[in-house]
DNA sequence: GGTTTGACTTGAA
DNA sequence: ATTCAAGCCAAAC
């Protein structure tokens, strides 16, 4: 019997998947997701496999601090600049307004809050 | 099997 | 505000 559960991998992919543009979401967030709450270096990990992929947006996760943790893998400027692209405002320090940018699943519901995206 | 690493997180100094 | 340290879980060796 093999549990028709998808692995670990597999669920963060597909959270990445589906967050829309213009939205970010944090590691740890997607480790909680994903049924493994403080995985989220794991959940990096397993992003690292798609870096670089233009199959899945994932220029748009990034650490709890608001900022891209690409910087010393060289991603860093270009997670910035394809964040920037979509309407995602960065502060001087290179932090965005998680408050306002970070995507929750349910979200895709019928009922979607009112995006400050300034274009 | 155990060991090591890693796109993290949080709390404290 | 920044820096340091420890904790955390999953995959790779």
């Amino acid at each position: 019997m093999e549990g028709g559960e998808a692995g670990f991998r597999t669920r963060v992919l597909a959270l990445v998947a589906r967050i829309p543009p213009g939205r970010v979401m944090t590691y740890g967030q997607l480790a909680m997701l994903a049924g493994s709450p403080g995985a989220a270096r794991q959940a990096g990990f397993v992003l690292g496999s798609l870096a670089g992929s233009d199959e899945l947006p994932w220029q748009r996760v990034i650490n709890a601090q608001g900022r891209v943790s690409t910087h010393k893998l060289g991603f860093g400027d270009l997670q910035e600049r394809l964040l920037t692209a979509e309407g995602v405002v960065f502060d001087a320090s290179g932090r965005c307004d998680l408050g306002t940018r970070q995507w929750w699943p349910e979200e895709e519901g019928p009922s979607t809050p009112p995006e400050p995206l300034l274009f």
